[in-house]
DNA sequence: GTCTATACAAAGATAGAC
DNA sequence: GTCTATCTTTGTATAGAC
């Protein structure tokens, strides 16, 4: 991966989590990375193979840090949920990001079956991690609920996903704060 | 209103539910209503006014609604929550459509800053709604819960948002049905 | 009110010089 | 590896005939 590719990976992250996939385009990206809009070219063969590029980093990223903090025999299970937290907490700071996969859920059908394969597997990844935390809450005696985790995860992905939609639509940080402040009351032992 | 304007309207939210704003064009609109790209036009002078158009039409269509069931005698909180919840389930019951708002939310940066605004006023208007029926079941007791009722609404409308989108995403019909479960069981009396 | 024709800009993508 | 130049398609929008 050379230093331009990782640049251009950074900066259609960023537009996309910003302003969506249909909307950011190869002159966007040039300008932001500081080149011409063919270059781009060299390094992705095309549009998709790009937004495929961009996703697939974006999900390994998380996942090894998810895979780190599960396996460290320090952490409670609520320093991983909050763990998982900070992701969207440090969007919610910034005025325009949400997370690159809420991003595109909303144009989903608009996408490149590729990218659509990617998106799918982040989600179901993410709600799979939030389930085995949650299971192990609930055998360590650490979090307490009556409902099966799966579904539990699945209400926290969910809530937080369009918590910070909903935060950016109407840039009012109490949408994801009140989610957070709801899941940990759900969890409570 | 005339007939073509309305069947303008019809297609342009469907296919933005479907497809988002941005990836939706004249060209896609006239062929689904059958006419020509510039006959749209002369109803809607561009489209951002057609964009704005479409989500006020959204937005009191579901006022109406809201404030029927809400002033309905006969109705229990329990009733107009599960009301408010038809819709998602409607949508979610379509291979690919979503909320209008919920699609227009991952790409609300990219949109002109009329459709933006009608956009926030949606969803502000939603949640509002949906803390007076919780303040209603609070004070009928038909319903128990032990946080403010705009956190509790904030996570109520979120989470369908959130579900909604990741359903259609990833095909799976457990997302919006295990989200009211949850729902549901924190509203328990 | 709808059409044909067209203007103009911007999109993704390619060819080939350097 | 990056550039200029260009191709092709498609986008929003306009002019003017019918």
């Amino acid at each position: 991966m050379t230093d331009t590719a990782t640049k251009i990976l950074d900066a259609g992250q960023f537009l996309i989590q910003t302003r969506g996939y249909s909307a950011v385009s190869f002159q966007n990206i040039a300008t932001k990375v500081g080149i011409k809009k063919p270059s781009i070219i060299h390094h992705f063969e095309n549009k998709c193979s790009l937004g495929v590029a961009i996703i697939q980093r974006y999900k390994s990223n998380f996942a090894e840090q998810l895979e780190a903090i599960k396996n460290d025999p320090d952490k409670t299970s609520w320093d991983s949920l909050e763990f998982y937290f900070s992701p969207y907490f440090h969007f919610a700071s910034t005025p325009d990001q949400v997370c690159l996969c809420g991003a595109l859920s909303g144009e989903v059908t608009a996408l490149p079956e590729e990218m659509r394969i990617e998106v799918k597997l982040f989600m179901e990844a993410h709600q799979l991690w939030l389930k085995e935390i949650l299971i192990n809450g609930l055998n360590k005696q650490e979090m307490n609920f009556d409902m099966p985790p799966i579904q539990l995860a699945r209400m926290i992905f969910n809530s937080l996903q369009g918590a910070l939609l909903v935060k950016r639509s109407t840039d009012d940080l109490n949408q994801i704060e009140d989610v957070r402040r709801t899941i940990i009351k759900m969890l409570a032992a």
